[in-house]
DNA sequence: ATCGATAACTTGTCAAACAAGTTGACGAGT
DNA sequence: ACTCGTCAACTTGTTTGACAAGTTATCGAT
């Protein structure tokens, strides 16, 4: 009604907790904490940052839920290796809540994919196309032996996101590979899905060894897609997602 | 060295405020509890799942770190709008951990961006092409004051990224866009940059408001490059690439 | 009936204690 | 001299209790 809501972001009151989980964050971050580091004991914190042990321990615990730090009775508080994979676990959760997430995770599979197969074209060396074309060969003859062609497939996107060179973009595609795997296990049941990725992964490549970056990106492209059709067909849902970005308040 | 790296995973012991998260969050994704719902109190949950009061805490504050619930002293725990941005936000944390080169952000603004003004060309709507033609209309004004040109580029991009529908993407696009954002305030002060920014919005308008994704793609691919370009020599000398300090002990 | 003050409730923080697990050092046995 | 078991110190996990700070709802006065 009024014009009011504007006055709402006041609540400029971080907890201790929270003060105290920036404060190891931006520590973190700024690499005076290293992957990997044990850190100080709970009690030692507590006295350096003058609050009680509860309020260090809430930090930890948040930090610990978010893949951040590690704690083993006992043992101490580790920070763990900060892998990409490791820090978007939590989104996990956020993906199974909204169905349109799914649709959203593969533009963002296709969009990403296709600009590092892109890339790849222009920058795999002759040892990582070689490489790729022995996947694809072991692929032909995996069609019928899903859980070695799912390794295949992913050391296959693995050594494309290498070639490409891109550090940021590997990441957030894997990341992306990784998040959708569960559902992906179901799919590579379906009969003539491995076939299809076989194929894929040849045109992939052949676009690749030609140094065809349009060609790459492509044929990336067919196959992401028939990767989200053949998923969410296996997913069952009966949901089928047509694109209707109509958003509810 | 030894094949013994196999046995490590033992640690089958969640601890007591990761199995009450765990519990709640089952409880959320299976829709027992909905978005904006208030939880029961600290005390009555930890009566309820027979567990104390500071095991119920840390569960919470886990929760409350990831986005997922909010507390307000006195007031109550409650669950959040569990929108998709809200979740991500530990992802900002994760893009600031690894310092990537300058090349690999652009590229990956590139890609990203590229496949957004795409999306955006096919879902926007008719009141946001209506508001970005507006904003373009502000951006010729605007090439003698970079500040408020800086507000409107923003906007610009936050518009265009809301227009593509795909809440995953605008979230990658919106943190390489904060991430960039230093070096971008020096490039803005470089005379005809803010022209070609200004000449570049129009063609990406134009391409979404005619529904051409191709368009739109290659459109944004000029804008993404000219900001590299520019930025990068706007660098030369006072760098401000995130740096971090290796130290022992 | 409207408004303000009070009481009950809820979260935030602190303190002290014990249980459970790990680590490192010391000493007995080989 | 080396290995191994034991023990002591330390660290995290959990519980209980208490009080401060803030919110909400009831109730009484105007």
């Amino acid at each position: 009604m009024t014009p009011l809501d504007k006055f709402k972001p006041i609540e400029s009151k971080p907890s201790a907790s929270e003060r105290v989980a920036e404060r190891l964050t931006t520590l973190i971050s700024s690499g005076n904490i290293a992957p990997g580091d044990k850190l100080p004991s709970e009690n030692e914190l507590s006295r350096a940052l003058h609050v009680s042990r509860p309020v260090v321990r809430e930090a930890l615990r948040g930090l610990a839920m978010m893949g951040i730090v590690e704690s083993r009775q006992g043992g101490g508080c580790y920070v763990t290796d900060l892998k990409p994979n490791r820090l978007m676990a939590p989104l996990s959760f956020a993906l199974s809540l909204q169905d349109y997430s799914l649709e959203s995770l593969f533009r963002a599979r296709e969009v990403i994919d296709c600009g590092i197969a892109a890339d790849a074209a222009r920058n795999a060396t002759g040892e990582q196309i070689a490489m790729l074309e022995e996947l694809a060969d072991q692929g032909r003859k995996l069609v019928d032996d899903p859980v070695a062609f799912r390794v295949m497939d992913a050391e296959f996107h693995e050594v494309v996101g290498k070639a490409a060179g891109n550090d940021f973009l590997d990441n957030v595609a894997r990341s992306l590979y990784g998040l959708a795997i569960d559902q992906r296990r179901k799919a590579s049941a379906l009969p003539g899905v491995l076939e299809q990725s076989a194929r894929d992964h040849e045109q992939i490549i052949r676009a690749i060894s030609r140094r065809d970056p349009e060609g790459a990106r492509l044929a990336m492209n067919d196959h992401v897609r028939h990767i989200r059709d053949t998923t969410l067909k296996a997913m069952e849902g009966g949901e089928t997602i047509p694109f209707r970005p109509r958003e509810g308040g």
